[in-house]
DNA sequence: CCTGAAAGAGCAGCGCC
DNA sequence: GGCGCTGCTCTTTCAGG
């Protein structure tokens, strides 16, 4: 993490908790006066430390309360047939991020859905109904023990 | 979804894409000055559909470019037991998120770290510490094909 | 539930150290 | 690098339909 002095690690810090600090704050909290913030965070965004600023909305208020964690396998492993998989799983709004694994399965998805009906309806009418899907193992989330966003700065 | 109405949708998802976007901007697209709109967003953070406005920042830039999932099954299942692993698990700050998880195994670990080196040192003297630890399986992202903190709206 | 205007706060640019 | 000033834009409030 070359380029980072200890004010821009607590600028980013800061951010990743809550990006609606102002200049003002960080200002007061790291004693320098609010121009040198200002242009650090612009810094920050233009070099691309800073890829976004989003609002996170709650689950369940929005009626998506179930959250599933699911493993595919492929039958044909070819590039081809990889970019084939992605490119389809991308456009299912159900999934909100897909990786491509190295271990016992493909890939790993994770998968947003209003109930148990909904899931169903991606699993058999949606994911299954790609070709070349070998087997998909769902997870079902019961519990989320700790959620964040943030990501360990040193 | 109950007492969302469509501005209110539009609201949300264009903040959880860019939560930057101004009043005046929305007032634009959704034809409305920008008192309603607001008014709106108030009621959305106060009634909790919004939880927090966040930077995302770049994993690679701030130089954690290695994402693995880790499955960990337990030896005691008690509640005790239970709430032990999870008191000690969100400690740990390379586990970004946490997943009590119904399968085969008993939860889903989020590790962000810097390489291999660090990804084993979180294995072996932090997580492997942890007595009732039966298995641990790693599955390392080569890829990550979608990610998105946006929840499908409907 | 909306509009429009007006006050308040924070951002962004500039000259200087 | 950082400071302080200044204009500008967006947020926030409020009177009125």
């Amino acid at each position: 993490m070359v380029g980072l002095d200890d004010i821009d690690k607590k600028i980013l810090k800061a951010f990743q908790k809550n990006s609606r600090t102002t200049t003002k704050e960080l200002s007061v909290d790291l004693k320098l006066s609010s121009t040198p913030i200002y242009e650090r965070i612009k810094r920050l965004e233009r070099e691309g430390y800073i890829k976004d600023y989003v609002a996170l909305l709650d689950r369940d208020k929005i009626g998506k309360p179930m959250l599933a964690y699911c493993n595919v396998l492929l039958k044909e492993h070819a590039k081809p047939f990889l970019e084939k998989f992605e490119k389809d799983v991308v456009k299912f709004s159900e999934v909100v991020e897909c990786y491509y694994i190295a271990g016992s399965y493909d890939y790993l998805l994770r998968v947003v859905v209003k109930d148990i009906a909904e899931y169903q309806n991606f699993l058999v009418n949606k994911l299954a109904a790609l070709d070349n899907i070998q087997n998909a193992q769902s997870m079902f989330v019961m519990t989320e023990v700790k959620w964040s966003t943030s990501l360990p700065i040193d």
